[in-house]
RNA sequence: GGGGCUGUGGCUCAGUUGGAUAGAGCAAGUGCCUCCUAAGCACUAGGUCGGCGGUUCAAGUCCGCCCAGUCCCGCCA
């Protein structure tokens, strides 16, 4: 159990005590903001002094006539209007730093109840390249799958790439007038065509309507599964999967592949399902379902079209599709769509309907997790200098270069394998450093010379606290993946110097901070805390000679980096980033 | 016209269910390497939290109105 979750039981029970509160009341418990004011802090006597109709501190005073903390605090003190502080033990402390030492998941346990659950992530678009529009959903979205996993739920982690719909037709028919060989056998076109092609297809798609019409009858061919067309969508999304995998296998990212295809043959039964529901209407030839509470700009509800004037179906269908079978089939009990913002229409209104047409059980959650965009230093859309859109692949490119530079000028004895491995990690931590510790759901801005900086809450920064525990280790000869006290010497761990306290109070918070974020689906509050951990590691390095201590000081000291970089180790395994042992 | 999001030191951003004197980092200035990686640490300076009202013992946080930026709003995804 965490320590916050153990205060919250404790003063539950004082208010039950003290005032006949039920037992599950929040007691308002939270790590105090200022370190003078304690550890902790209990906030519940202000809000009931209202309801009890007596002073805030006379209802904290009450409170702490009947609460039992002797096992873990100090006395605790009234201050200000009626704040409760909370000093941790130095003993308590010390035994809860044992028990993440003893435990291989740093004292934080599996969920009780797991559930399934489906993160819909990345999301590119065949026949186009990645760009820098996919660089937060990607990496978001791998994020919380880790963290979800890690707290043992069970993941699905889906890519539902863009591979069908218009741009298909338009695709196979211009192929079939520029490069009929493409249409039947792979590697007909160099994998980097595939933009030009996507460019020059969709010009003449603008400007030709007889070329539109073709289009849209290959479009027909391909949906109703038309071997010629098929076998040319086949090779197009397999060129396209091929350059996914290399961004996916540089980011050390997996997916399971489920594009906007696989929904294809559910597509009339969605549309049947409905009508059925009775929610359906039809206007101006096309099957909608008029929406609660959208309108439109006249004031009139607003109707999500699940199936065209022309009998095609949109991506609102698939949507709708994908929903039913991941709940039917998947048995998903909570379902994150991983996209940004500017989504956060189109899901309110798929949800809406889901749940009017009765396919979203007790129990089950459909939730949007948007976040803001990616944008240049002159704070607009983060383009190329000549205007262009940035590829994914040459972003990621750039950082790692820019790392090996910088490594290489401040390691000018490495040798050449170690700067370009060590300079790939780095590059790439920065890179999803940057993005996981913005606020999601703001825009951020995107600066190579941020993210590689030295200084500051980057990935470096955190990395490089890491290498200096590798550092404690390699030089005293130990393996910091091995407990460093004995059995013998484990009841006698304590803690002293004032750094080593700071440290050591910061790392029993990891638990009920992963928690937390898990709740709330912020990896911007796991970063947060990691680089707390590194600036007090290093405050913590300063002060405290390791390796020179005194025994039984030293041994310590050794189990407090022990733990600090195993929870360093695994926060950055779960934001995706690995780390290294020099730098 | 409707709706979403954003607005916090010069810059980039945190800020939990409303809680004590609003926090970091960068940039600026000053110190600290005979010692486990100085990609570090310590210290200094900088804010009427977009504006006006309201609710509350208490508002950056909740409510209303306004201003600015940005995104979305019928057959694209």
């Amino acid at each position: 159990m965490s320590v916050l979750a153990l205060l919250r039981d404790r003063f539950a029970q004082a208010c039950h005590r003290a005032f006949d509160l039920p037992l599950d009341f929040d007691p308002a418990i939270a790590a105090a903001k200022d370190p003078k004011f304690g550890d902790y802090q209990c906030n519940a006597a202000l809000s009931l002094a209202k309801t009890l109709q007596q002073p805030p501190r006379t209802v904290a005073q009450g409170i702490l006539d009947h609460v039992h903390l002797e096992d873990c605090c100090a006395a605790p003190e009234i201050a200000g209007p009626g704040f409760i502080n909370i000093r941790l033990r130095q003993d308590f402390l010390a035994q809860q730093v044992q028990h993440m030492l003893t435990d291989d998941r740093l004292g934080l346990p599996t969920v009780t109840r797991p559930q399934r659950i489906i993160v819909d992530f990345s999301s590119p678009n065949i026949a186009k390249e990645m760009h820098v529009g996919h660089l937060r959903s990607t990496i978001i979205g791998d994020c919380l799958a880790r963290i979800l996993t890690y707290l043992g739920h069970d993941v699905l982690r889906l890519n539902h790439v863009g591979d069908w719909g218009t741009q298909f037709g338009m695709l196979i028919t211009y192929l079939r007038e520029a490069c009929p060989e493409a249409l039947v056998q792979s590697d007909a076109l160099a994998l980097g065509d595939l933009v030009t092609l996507y460019r020059a297809a969709k010009q003449r798609f603008d400007e030709d309507a007889a070329f539109r019409e073709s289009a849209r009858l290959a479009v027909v061919d391909l949906q109703s599964g038309e071997a010629i067309a098929r076998q040319a969508w086949n090779l197009l999304c397999e060129q396209s999967r091929r350059e996914f995998a290399k961004i996916y296998g540089l980011l050390d990212i997996t997916l399971t592949e489920r594009g906007e295809s696989f929904y294809n043959p559910y597509l009339a039964a969605v549309v049947e399902d409905l009508v059925a529901a009775g929610l359906v209407q039809q206007d101006e030839g096309a099957t909608c379902v008029f929406l609660e509470g959208f309108t439109n700009k006249d004031g009139k509800p607003l109707p999500l079209i699940v199936q065209k004037s022309d009998g095609g179906y949109n991506y609102a269908t698939t949507d709708l599709a994908a929903v039913r079978y991941r709940i039917t089939e998947d048995r998903a009990d909570r379902i994150l769509y991983v996209t940004d913002m500017g989504q956060s229409g189109h899901f309110a209104q798929v949800f809406q309907v889901a749940q009017r047409a009765g396919w979203v059980p007790e129990g089950v959650s459909l939730i949007h997790v948007p976040f803001g965009l990616v944008l240049g230093e002159d704070g607009k859309k983060f383009k190329t200098r000549s205007g262009d859109t940035v590829p994914l692949k040459s972003l990621l490119e750039e950082a790692i270069a820019r790392a090996e530079r910088d490594l290489g000028d401040r390691n000018p004895q490495a040798d050449a394998p170690f700067i370009q491995t060590t300079a790939q990690v780095i590059g790439i931590a920065a890179v999803k450093y940057a993005d996981l510790s913005q606020n999601r759901t703001s825009n951020y801005i995107f600066s190579y010379d941020k993210m590689l900086s030295l200084q500051g809450n980057t990935a470096p920064y955190l990395l490089y606290a890491y290498v200096r525990l590798c550092g404690i280790g390699r030089k005293g000869g130990i393996d910091l993946e091995k407990h460093p006290l004995s059995p013998e010497q484990l009841p006698h761990f304590s803690l002293e110097e004032p750094s080593e306290l700071v440290l050591a109070k910061h790392l029993i918070q990891w638990g009920e901070t992963i928690e937390a974020i898990a709740t709330e689906l912020l990896p911007n509050r796991l970063c947060q805390y990691l680089f707390e951990l590194s600036q007090k590691f290093n405050q913590f390095f300063e002060q405290c000679p390791v390796l020179q201590a005194e025994e039984p000081r030293r041994s310590h000291r050794l189990a407090l980096c022990q733990v600090t970089a195993r929870t360093l180790k695994l926060g950055l395994g779960l934001l995706g980033i690995p780390t290294v042992p020099r730098m």
